[in-house]
RNA sequence: GGAGAGAUGGCCGAGUUGGUCGAAGGCGCUCGACUCGAAAUCGAGUAAACCGUGAUGAGCGGUUUCUAGGGUUCGAAUCCCUAUCUCUCCGCCA
């Protein structure tokens, strides 16, 4: 959500930031409602202090024996009054709110200028795709052939893009993010979280995910609890309505969950495999830190990210988002691609964002700075990372020509071999 | 799921015959005194949001907030209703 007198005192700005990208919004309405709700505002306010005044003074005059009848009366008339004049405010902030939420985040000036996907350059590549001397198979194909992965009976047990691992497959899914989330602490600082995975609405839209995007949500039904589409909801929601000690900035979590996603605009795409499932798994990296340090940690962030593929060894190249390629929330994101040799591709495995002050003032995560004031703090995240993505670019970047897998250096003390071949235990 | 108790400021904790209560007291924190310095002691200060004024600063004036949302009333932390959460007992369960 934008500053409220930000958007009031600088709406030619907003306009031109969201034009970049893509969205056609007019502040009209808005500041028309907001002149509106300030001067009746004011009036009521000036009311309910002449209320608070004469009711002191009821008081004082029946303490000492004495009616006030009259004055009992014209305060029941101007309690009415208020009482409507409170409902019209209370109207008015609410089409206001309504609106504000609706609006994305203003972009960053270091992000470039761009309609979509191919419009977003490449910051830096890392590895070398491996040049096979067989024709590599899809990770969906060599799962099934290896008997580690079934997605006929996920379709079978539950429904399309949901999937079972199976035996060294269900053990390379958790080695996996075991690993990730032992780097993250170890090395990188991060403070492990294990989060609810299931949310309530607030927290949905503490971080943008609501009010705007409940299609792509899945909702429990007759309660108000949403199954968590990244741990980013519920560890950046862990301060929400706090004011942190500006002396504990940065805070750095990492978290594993499940994610759940409905997929609502993918129909068609990325139907076979792992990519694009309704359940998966993630490590997220979650950082809160004063303004003044935002656009340092999401280097940061974002080097933590590709810590992980440069450990196992996985080729991948790093774009920046562009202005019309930018999620809502977000004023500049990286995002992280990994090789998948069966597409002959890079595929998105991470993606880490600088909120700014976004998510932060809809949340309500604030800090007390060095001399006393509140501030809101900067909220950003990025996966560190994708489990099954990284699981299906392992398939697929380590096969052999007999079919077997060979298991990266660093997981292969999680995985208890550095192997996976067929019927193997 | 059944029965009961509770939710007050950064924390603990008064306040429930409605009135001058943004709220006693303690702790914590900040500043000052004492001290070579520290501890102890003493003194002062210590919520947030919004509106107006002002430079979107300081200050000043106002409004709101005692879990949240409604209600009663001239006036509610105090009374009523609802929701949420916490605790205790019983039941159930991993």
């Amino acid at each position: 959500m934008l500053d409220f007198k930000f958007v009031r005192g600088n709406p030619k700005i907003v306009q031109d930031a969201l034009a970049k990208r893509g969205s056609q919004i007019s502040l009209d309405s808005f500041l028309q409602l907001e002149e509106q709700r300030r001067d009746k505002l004011f009036v009521v306010e000036q009311m309910k202090s002449r209320r608070n005044i004469v009711s002191e003074e009821i008081g004082r005059l029946k303490k000492s024996g004495k009616e006030a009848k009259d004055m009992v009366l014209e305060m029941r008339e101007l309690s009415n009054q208020i009482k409507e004049r409170d409902e019209e405010i209370r109207s008015l902030e609410e089409q206001l709110q309504s609106i504000l939420l609706d609006i994305p985040n203003i972009p960053h000036e270091t992000v470039p200028v761009g309609s979509g996907e191919s419009d977003n350059p490449t910051v830096r590549m890392w590895g070398r795709p491996r040049n096979f001397d067989f024709e590599p198979k899809s990770h969906w194909d060599i799962g099934e052939a290896l008997d580690i992965l079934d997605f006929e009976r996920g379709g079978k047990v539950t429904g399309t893009r949901f999937s079972f691992y199976k035996g060294l497959g269900a053990h390379l899914e958790r080695s996996v993010f075991n690993f990730m989330l032992d780097l993250h602490t170890t090395e990188h600082g991060y403070v492990e979280i294990f989060p609810p995975f299931m949310v309530n609405r607030d927290s949905m839209v503490g971080t943008g995910q609501l009010p705007k995007f409940a299609e792509d949500m899945f909702k429990i039904e007759g309660m108000e609890y949403y199954l968590i589409p990244t741990a980013e909801v519920p560890v950046t929601n862990l301060y929400r309505n706090e004011i942190l000690d500006g002396e504990n900035l940065p805070i750095y979590h990492c978290a594993y969950s499940a994610c759940f996603r409905a997929e609502a605009g993918a129909a068609g795409r990325d139907t076979r495999g792992l990519i694009r499932q309704h359940q998966f798994n993630k490590v997220e990296l979650v950082n809160f830190c004063r303004p003044d340090q935002s656009y340092a940690e999401l280097e940061k962030l974002t080097g933590n990210a590709e810590r992980v593929l440069q450990l196992l060894g996985l080729p991948y190249r790093v774009v920046i988002l562009c202005t019309g390629d930018l999620s809502f929330s977000s004023a500049k994101t990286y995002d992280i691609e990994v090789w998948l040799p069966s597409s002959q591709g890079y595929r998105e495995i991470s993606s880490c964002s600088n909120f700014e002050d976004f998510q932060a003032r809809r949340a309500g995560i604030r800090f007390r700075n060095q001399k006393g004031k509140v501030e809101l703090v900067h909220t950003l995240n990025g996966s560190g990372l994708a489990v099954g993505r990284t699981v299906a670019a392992i398939l697929e970047n380590y096969q052999e020509a007999d079919g077997t897998i060979t298991i990266p250096e660093v997981l292969q003390p999680y995985m208890g071999t550095d192997r996976i071949s067929l019927n193997q235990k």
